[in-house]
DNA sequence: GATGAATGAGTCTTCATTCAT
DNA sequence: AATGAATGAAGACTCATTCAT
């Protein structure tokens, strides 16, 4: 054969990590064996080894492919320019969430939740999430200041620390999105405009 | 007849699921072998098994254990009769979550990442979680509808969305702080005020 | 099971390395494979895990082992007070060589070369070889040092470079031994009596 | 017809067999893979196979090569008509080996001993190694013939035992030059005139 | 004719669990 | 009752060789 085009490779690399995101969902990161990816792939063992050079190779940029992918798609609802006040901004983001992480066959929630443990143990998936979290924390420190500006949040509390509040209010979202399975993006949207609108003041 | 006392038994089990927290602590929950936990524990691999059926049978009660302990360390905060508004209870909660988390030679807050991990690939293990979040969020509802009747939350909206929301931001606390370990319990506290006291509305 | 006891430990480790002794002997030391020990030894594969860390650990351990049996075997040969002069001493050098390497069902002479090659990929192995083998050559000198107090060796030489020249037609032997399969000890005798019986003088 | 011409092919050949005495060099027989020559030699897999037949085929061509090339180097003081005598001859002997296998990037000696211990368990590689053995000892044995015509070689003992404990001396040194690789041509041809200059005698 | 991607058998090693003592 | 040695199945990964392009 000859040598395979730039194209080539990255579809198979991207074919690998659709069947390694299949049976993370599954059965959770640690418990995939590579066996499984190989069999879910349709790849010999040995083929893979040309696109991968292992098992940490493998989970370390399905978790880092899937970050890309998030932030390319809630990109524009970080940075738009529209004033979207924070309840409803919340709905949107959670929605957008969801949106990509709901595959035809598996979904990215629970993949998430695997790279939160996997960085418990590895310290360079910990490093690829935290530069990627911050990133996007970053970016909600814009948006805190742009309602700052707005009047929409209290210009008294550092943007950063509503921003992490936020950033918490997402991140948790997954968890139980993904263990009671039992709420929506409009929950927490609703539930946010319930804190934001008492007609008490609450100066902690 | 056991030969060993009833609170000998518990203790034995006890001694047993501290050594495997060390371990998830330190390897995460599926890279801890058997034989990490009966090193740590002192214990012979024979002796282990007499006082847990397997590998699951720890991860599960180690796992149910840790929440047990953390429903009881919370509880006054959460069942408690004083009118604490909430951006100060959040202070709290977060405050006795670290507390609680934190141990002589290993921290609780990974393992509970690993829990959640544990949860998308066993059935069993979340519906104990489930089981105990859902008890954890009809607490935060009672709360809520405290502060709806002091005009701390806005009675407009349900009481569970706010507390959905409320939990969140606690769980996301959670993931932050063993990913990004660059905030405390004070943080939130700021940044739930700075949402709720905005003096624009928001009325979703 | 109880605790093994020490003796039934080394017993063990005996049986495992002569079950390598017989691979190596027919295969050579790279192209034995684990499992091929393994099946020679009529153990199971973990068992033997229990007694040796890895291949590499057996590779040495055998190479070790045998140097010390050799070691010994030759001892009194090399620090005997009998005053026995070059040309017999190399054939009973030889003789010993033999004896020892001679077993049941191997012979060790080929697993001395297979070390030797080891030694060039492995520093570690290299170091064991060295180290035994200079203690050796050491044992040499002090023979060369005896012949030369008899006039059996020039005095005006080195006692270290006969050393080292004698010390090569022991090693060269196993070469041919293992090679051409077509002399023994005797030959050597008799060869280096030949030249030390010269009636002209050899001036270099 | 071949589309190459044969000296072209027989330079590829070449190109392979040093990519192969580099590898070897670096790795041992053993531990070398095919890859390495590969891509060493700077060719593809499946051009490699054009000119040899496997693995196997190279390392049996790369060692009887290599002692092709001795043999040429070390004919003219093995055949030629100066009646040098022994312990000149011994370090003329081991300078002409020195000379010849070092090399610009590695050095042929270690392939030497990798050749002995590939011998041990491939009866082809040992035949081949055999042959070149036994023609370069029977030139030896020529040469003693003249030490004892010339007296500088006892006439009692045969000349095929001094032979091979000549040989063996040349052998070992190699593998004290390649293991504790602390000695000099110089040192034998001493040591060798040590003995042969030895006031008294030793009739075995 | 030449390439290099693909193969599948094989390598070393580890693991949760059991059972002889 | 308690030990810890033993097990066999499975784990990740590699290799010499082939063959579709």
């Amino acid at each position: 054969m000859p040598k395979i085009s730039e194209q080539q490779w990255q579809e198979r690399r991207q074919q690998i990590l659709e069947a390694a995101w299949r049976c993370f969902f599954r059965n959770g990161v640690q418990a995939t064996t590579i066996d499984d990816i190989i069999g879910e792939s349709g790849m010999s063992a040995s083929a893979m080894y040309r696109y991968f050079n292992g098992k940490d190779d493998i989970i370390r940029t399905a978790i880092a492919s899937s970050l890309t992918g998030l932030g390319a798609a809630l990109g524009p609802l970080l940075t738009g320019a529209e004033p979207q006040p924070p309840a409803g901004w919340m709905g949107e983001m959670l929605k957008g969430i969801e949106r990509f992480c709901a595959r035809r066959d598996f979904n990215l929630m629970p993949l998430g939740i695997h790279g939160w443990s996997e960085a418990q143990r590895d310290e360079e998936v910990r490093n690829v999430l935290r530069g990627y979290y911050l990133q996007f924390r970053a970016q909600i420190v814009a948006r805190v200041e742009a309602w700052q500006r707005a009047g929409l949040a209290s210009a008294e509390v550092p943007a950063i620390d509503v921003a992490e509040t936020l950033m918490s209010t997402l991140l948790g979202y997954i968890v139980q999105a993904t263990i009671m399975r039992d709420l929506g993006p409009e929950s927490h949207a609703r539930g946010l405009a319930g804190l934001m609108t008492a007609s008490g003041a609450d100066p902690r």
